[in-house]
DNA sequence: AATAATTTTTAGGCAAATCTAAAAAAATAT
DNA sequence: ATATTTTTTTAGATTTGCCTAAAAATTATT
């Protein structure tokens, strides 16, 4: 497979919770910043391969098989998103694109020495899930911080944007992934809330609370 | 910068050695496994971005930003052997393949963080120097176990041949970077040479002999 | 020094992945 | 239901990196 045909395979599968009856032309072309007539191309392309499933203007899906090439591409990028937080020191807004170029290195061994070397790590910097060694993703109950209630200890467990932007103003918030955030009171005027993160107290627009995942503390279960 | 133009001035880069005036279109296309036609395309696309000093049927040479160019690429590979070797537990036979491709990743922040986390090494698993972050490369006095001499201690610092087989060859006979060697005897007819390596006496062939690089065992020095 | 052999370059083409512009289909609005 | 707008596809080019085959230059041989 070329880096161009993981990156469609990666796009359709992203788009596809959106798009559950068919990712359309344009929305992979916008994902991949290129024309609505070069995805018609590379889908027709991938179509051959079994990869996906296409018919003009019908919008696409992937295969059985492609959906297992996305999975094992979200794992390497997750993975390597993983090594260059924890071993490099990178920040989480640092590392996606690099992980972007690791996610196309090909050898099998090296993702699963990775895997082993990390500690087999569930979750990456940005709280999302890594598929397993066979494409299985551990989901977590995780809700948005926008549909929490009052007066509970949630603990930040992803972000649903992962733009520079969003993780430098959770930075500056000092919000991270375990960060215990519980929900002081809610403005219904503007919908803002006023959360407590350890002994401080901010005010947070409806918009932030969309984009941070939250699951409330409970006792660690043996597994 | 691509992937091939990459390849391309890393071998020129590796034949400079070789071909000290001029490297040819021939051995350039043999290394890359590619055509004399291919070669000289290429070349004239690199010598436009003035990475190469190239004139028709003359060879090439790299220019000074050419040569960094090289020397940060070999940087990248040798560190990524050293990640795959001491982090991720390759053996040395198995890391040049993946490192040729870990080796294009373009983040110089990557390296250098990747470089620091190594804890600075000066060789790679080979023995080949690392070049530093502005392309300094510390040159060792090493010498071939075919030129050594008799009854002294030696050590075991790289090898020229990194194939497969070489090094396998080596694995089976203990033998690895930092073991001690000493030449016990020389038989001149075949120019094979009795070695010990730590209670073990082996003999080996000349070939052996000229595809190990040694050095005389010192006191630490004070840098 | 002339001829033969080898090396290198040129010329013309091909496949992958992209583009623009135009045509066709689907979705939306009147 | 028809017209308009938007989306998608097709057709034809372009660029990169490679190829083959032939021509040109260099090197080796007699």
């Amino acid at each position: 497979m070329t880096t161009s045909e993981e990156n469609y395979i990666k796009v359709i599968y992203h788009l596809s919770i959106v798009f559950p009856k068919g990712v359309t032309t344009n929305a992979v072309a916008k994902m991949l910043d290129t024309k609505a007539s070069s995805v018609t191309d590379m889908l027709k392309k991938l179509a051959e391969k079994e990869l996906v499933y296409y018919q003009k203007y019908q919008g696409v899906h992937l295969t059985e098989n492609g959906l297992l090439v996305a999975k094992m591409i979200v794992r390497k990028h997750r993975l390597w998103e993983v090594f260059l937080v924890e071993k490099l020191q990178f920040s989480w807004e640092e590392v996606h694109d690099i992980a972007e170029e690791l996610e196309h290195i090909k050898s099998v061994e090296l993702i699963n020495k990775l895997d082993a070397f990390l500690g087999f790590p569930q979750f990456d910097p940005h709280g999302d899930p890594i598929p397993n060694i066979i494409g299985e993703i551990k989901k977590e109950n995780k809700l948005l911080l926008a549909n929490g209630i009052l007066n509970i200890d949630y603990q930040c467990v992803g972000v649903k944007d992962s733009s520079t932007d969003f993780l430098q103003y959770l930075n500056k918030q000092k919000i991270s992934l375990g960060t215990v955030i519980k929900i002081i009171s809610h403005e219904d005027f503007d919908t803002s809330k006023t959360i407590a993160i350890g002994k401080k107290t901010i005010v947070i627009s409806n918009k932030i609370a969309e984009n941070i995942y939250i699951k409330t503390i409970e006792n660690e279960k043996i597994t």
